[in-house]
DNA sequence: AAAATGAATGAATGGTTATTCAGTAATTCA
DNA sequence: TGAATTACTGAATAACCATTCATTCATTTT
């Protein structure tokens, strides 16, 4: 017996594996179900695991639930951060990277749509859901309406109220996710880039050929 | 008895107040507890009606459910289409009324948008909610396109893909819903309607005084 | 006024589901 | 290797909920 308690590496590791698999897993589930018709048999059958498995680890349905729209909401930070770091510098390659990076398949495929959906349908009645779903867009936010205004500064445009074109833009970049998930016609991915993009080539003609 | 049978008016009548009646007090019972605990209970207690009710009069929840959307549907639609028509002539103040029209009290107040959220957000697992959902958006997207056309044509605007900016602008407009739904800072349905104008303003500055 | 029709009730039913926990299996420690 | 610790299992439990239907109540018809 040690006086500082040896860790035991594997187990501890398994652990963090066991909860990712079943955050996965629920993923899985309110995609194909939705959350209303997500149970927990669903979500351990889905895992390969028993019964009792979520309760293990997450104690309760409820916190399965926090966790995996946690999770969701630290993959799309990372993601848009990691594209802002590898654009080109200066703010219209930037703003262009930023904004693209909403429709990489890793954050916006349909299942992950239908998750993050599925928790802002549920946000009104439920504080903790609509806490993070905040979250998801305050650090976005800031950094587009920096890019903003540093563009707008360079391109000397006039007339532009930043703080209305950031919701403007964030508002577009979320509801062409609702098109991709819902549209009749087969609207996906490269179609609302598409759409986005031509919409900063409008704004910002001088920066046209940044936004392709 | 007479060779035609006599319809009873009251009856008739209290049959359709009565669904009305249930719809209403689904759509209070999503707005306040979410669709996924909505039960026939709260929703019997909500109409002050005993528990049974739902099943005499839409024969089981699954149809509530499906008659409270189309519901929805067609308030909507009939709220766009008044505003058209009230709206002065030219394309660029029906265009106005039109997009204006999405951020009236009736139709877009929070317990409407919960609602709203609520059945998208299960339309991945749900064709019905799907369905109902894109015949929401068809005729909307076809008046929009056709405004846009016309006013294109009237400023002689030019590099505009109308089909792309009709596809952001609806985007834009569904956006804007769930920013007031869910942000953290009271963005309400007048802060929405004023990024709507000022994009109208930016993207079409010769009728600039029309969209106020 | 009596009979007939239709609307509404609410207790009972059967099915579903989150959660618990006693027992089993696997891994680590000494 | 044997003991101890930890991870996992899955049957049992208790709560909940949609749906049914025998009965009651209200309205209309004759």
């Amino acid at each position: 017996m040690t006086a500082i308690p040896k860790l035991q590496p594997t187990r501890r590791a398994a652990k963090v594996v066991r909860r990712r698999q079943l955050i996965d897993a629920a993923i899985e589930s309110i995609a194909k179900r939705g959350l209303g018709d997500t149970t927990l048999s669903h979500v351990s059958n889905t895992a390969g695991l028993s019964q009792g498995i979520v309760n293990l680890h997450f104690t309760n349905k409820e916190n399965l639930l926090n966790e995996t729209l946690k999770h969701l909401r630290g993959e799309y930070e990372r993601n848009w951060r990691a594209a802002l770091e590898k654009a080109p510098e200066g703010p219209a390659g930037k703003l262009a990277a930023l904004l693209k990076s909403d429709y990489q398949a890793n954050v916006s495929n349909k299942k992950k749509l239908a998750v993050w959906f599925a928790f802002w349908g549920e946000a009104k009645s439920r504080p903790t859901y609509k806490k993070i779903s905040q979250e998801r867009m305050t650090d976005y936010t800031e950094i587009l309406e920096e890019l903003l205004t540093q563009l707008i500064k360079e391109g000397g445009y006039s007339d532009i109220n930043i703080t209305s074109m950031t919701e403007g833009i964030t508002a577009m970049a979320d509801g062409l996710w609702l098109n991709i998930l819902i549209s009749a016609c087969g609207f996906n991915r490269s179609d609302a880039e598409k759409v986005m993009l031509q919409y900063l080539r409008q704004a910002f003609p001088k920066h046209k050929d940044t936004f392709y």
